[in-house]
DNA sequence: CATTTATTGCAACATTGTTGCGTTTTGCAA
DNA sequence: TTGCAAAACGCAACAATGTTGCAATAAATG
């Protein structure tokens, strides 16, 4: 059996969990960055990131222009299969992502295709913004 | 009334689009640039690439990973509406990206959010890896 | 074939992400 | 409470990808 790794509650891991969990929209690594100035480094921010991810605290999402985002989501605290099979809308105007966690997306391929994850962004405009 | 620009046809231009056409997946710059390789420049990939999506000669496609690659699709030629509410599929073992365009999607959001664009993109394994 | 201007090459820079390594800090248990 | 092993950190250096400015080149048009 594999050795377990034993992860750390630390002062750079609590600040980014704390953005990235009060805030409405996902956040990338140089946002991330950008607000705990000063707590940490700038590598420490990906490590952090990596580990939040390994340890299903957050989730990466892609934006519609490629950057990778964080985020919180219900499914991220509620269950450990932490499926994402969700919508994620992207606004254009104010860049914002966010999670659209009521609109489930239901896909058929054939058989020859194995679905293991679905990355469903919208871009456009949000209500915020229209 | 704003002067429309006057696009030409280039050696670099031909390449990349040469090989954008004859793959069966979505290439990413750096792949685009190995293959035409001694045709022109690095920067210039950059800019067939931007001119082509201008063009709606080719559309950009987000991996999983957050590349960002280029492909045609048959709405590349027929329209100049160019939807492209399809599905992409993004192979985890082969990392090869490639339009579904027979599954078309149809989402129903709040009249608050202008829908502008979607992107969908299923990641798993492809039925070559298979 | 001459002119216009889209396109290119090159160099330099910007951003984002990664790696190695010696040092610090955390969690645990003696 | 204190000591220890390993997780986590900071720093520096590197790597990959994308952008910009500008002078030189080449494509289309008459």
């Amino acid at each position: 059996m594999e050795k377990m790794s034993n992860p750390r509650n630390t002062k750079a891991k609590q600040a980014v969990l704390n953005e990235i969990a009060n805030s409405s929209f996902a956040l990338s690594q140089p946002e991330l960055f950008e607000r705990v100035k000063g707590t940490c480094d700038r590598v420490t921010v990906y490590r952090v990131l990596d580990r939040l991810v390994t340890e299903n605290k957050i989730h990466k999402i892609v934006n519609i222009d490629g950057t990778i985002n964080y985020a919180r989501c219900a499914s991220c605290d509620e269950s450990h299969t932490h499926a994402h099979d969700h919508l994620h809308f992207s606004c254009i105007t104010c860049k914002k992502i966010e999670c659209l966690e009521e609109q489930l997306i239901h896909v058929k391929l054939p058989d020859t295709y194995q679905i293991k994850e679905l990355f469903l962004t919208i871009s456009g405009i949000c209500p915020s913004c229209s």
